[in-house]
DNA sequence: CACTGGAAAATGCCGC
DNA sequence: GCGGCATTTTCCAGTG
């Protein structure tokens, strides 16, 4: 590998471990926030949900929910 | 390192190996399963759904969804 | 839905979840080893790191060693 | 839910949404620098390796390695 | 466009 | 009983 290769990966490698430093970073924060509405009452799994839904499309949502039911029907969980 | 402990370890890893080994394998049998169904023409996400519900007891369930229904309320989702 | 496919269904999540019944047990019993070698003075930890390492492929990993071997002479981490 | 309750599950959820967005983000430039790298003429995965290795914190693994090698002595793995 | 593999999220266990 | 860690599951991008 020449000089030059190789000065281009160690860039590389850089760049990405500094990014995902951050990334990492930024996890931490939203575990903190977790933890915070934990302590202020809220129950984390159906906070996660919320932010699942949210994010989802409102159309997806729906088509996975009616399926869902669908499913439920035909196994007589309704 | 006795020979005994040395034994003994061996005993366990095999052993762990082993389960493993079963373990993997049925996972790989729920996989199939799971690509039947979608060739039969069942959606895996909703399915798997189905199967985290059914696996939760009814209480739980209950109470997760009125939880998440709650905080939709209270975020102007409905 | 017609009764086929909800029977088809009904099928399909009768299977996988007595594999995963099946799975869970094979975990409860991996744990139990877990226990056993601890309390036979052997640390959980480093035996799973044994069992990791075991499971890798050893041949799979070699085919990556040498690129990796490459990049990480060029890093200097050789 | 009070109102002071659904502010407050307000403020959680957007700063969980912000803080993921901004995450999001970050992935998408290390995904282009992989592309990058890639079109420089290098491998994504062995790249990926190389992060792997380098971000396993040097030091916590030999603590481990001492006891590991004990056992892989043990099991003839030496 | 389905599959594979790898990253991320979520769940569950073990320790304190 | 809670927090941290490890595993497991889910998701998604890359590939053929």
């Amino acid at each position: 590998m020449t000089t030059i290769a190789a000065d281009q990966l160690r860039q590389f490698v850089e760049q990405i471990e500094r990014l995902e430093e951050e990334k990492t970073e930024l996890a931490a924060q939203i575990r903190d926030i977790y933890l915070h509405a934990k302590s202020s009452g809220f129950d984390a799994k159906a906070l996660r949900q919320i932010i699942r839904i949210r994010k989802m499309d409102q159309h997806e949502v729906d088509e996975l929910d009616s399926l869902v039911d669908l499913y439920k029907q035909a196994l007589g969980m309704l």
